[in-house]
DNA sequence: TTGACGTACTACGTCACGCATAGTACGTTG
DNA sequence: CAACGTACTATGCGTGACGTAGTACGTCAA
């Protein structure tokens, strides 16, 4: 289990990330994060919400309402090309972070 | 340059791991810090002390009184048994997180 | 002698993010 | 007709990294 602390800077990551094969919707992207993580980590529905409404906000993605199978209809969610740029940068931070704290941990036995 | 959103949470896990290879004071943690990071993150002394305070409040370092070749005495933080373990559950945490965000990035140039 | 510099801290407040808690609302299904 | 899954919104909290600011001590150069 990951706890939010660990995944805490990284949810506009991985939603980004997901965004960027194809438009989707809050509730589809919660179970594939969930799928994607190996039930490992269950993005609550606050943080999600707020997290796609902060990226909106920041034109990183656009919303347009659609159709759905039952129930009220959903809001879709499309990156953008800044968002597309944000996520690069995101995942060269990523990449940054990732190494330092591996040299860090070196010869830590987990 | 890594960001301190990027860093967040795993400052703790810098410290003990330094931490555990010898005792060492704030000052040069924070020098190591910026060595070990190859100058891509330095902490800020606010963070550093608070840091050092949560980490010795939860009993995973002590400290005690040494002498410093200049100036002031300083106070030297060195590893506890169970600042140890708690190093260990979070590096084991960080491996799950790395592969976990890793998944999600696949095939993002950067 | 003074003042800049490096070292060694402390106090206080701010902000963002992930979450807890709670509630509304709609449609299908048993 | 109630339970369930879906589709949200509102409010407030805790934590951690940081900004800003100040204290204090010693050395060294001008």
């Amino acid at each position: 289990m990951i706890s939010a602390d660990a995944i805490r800077g990284y949810v506009d990551l991985m939603l980004l990330s997901l965004l960027r094969q194809r438009p989707s919707y809050a509730y589809e992207l919660a179970q594939q994060i969930h799928a994607v993580t190996g039930a490992e980590y269950s993005i609550k529905q606050t943080t999600l919400y707020s997290a796609v409404k902060r990226l909106e906000g920041a034109s990183l993605v656009t919303s347009y309402a659609g159709a759905s199978e039952s129930g009220k209809p959903r809001t879709y969610y499309q990156i953008t090309a800044d968002g597309l740029a944000y996520l690069e940068s995101k995942v060269a931070e990523w990449r940054d972070t990732r190494s330092v704290v591996d040299r860090f941990i070196e010869g830590v036995e987990a």
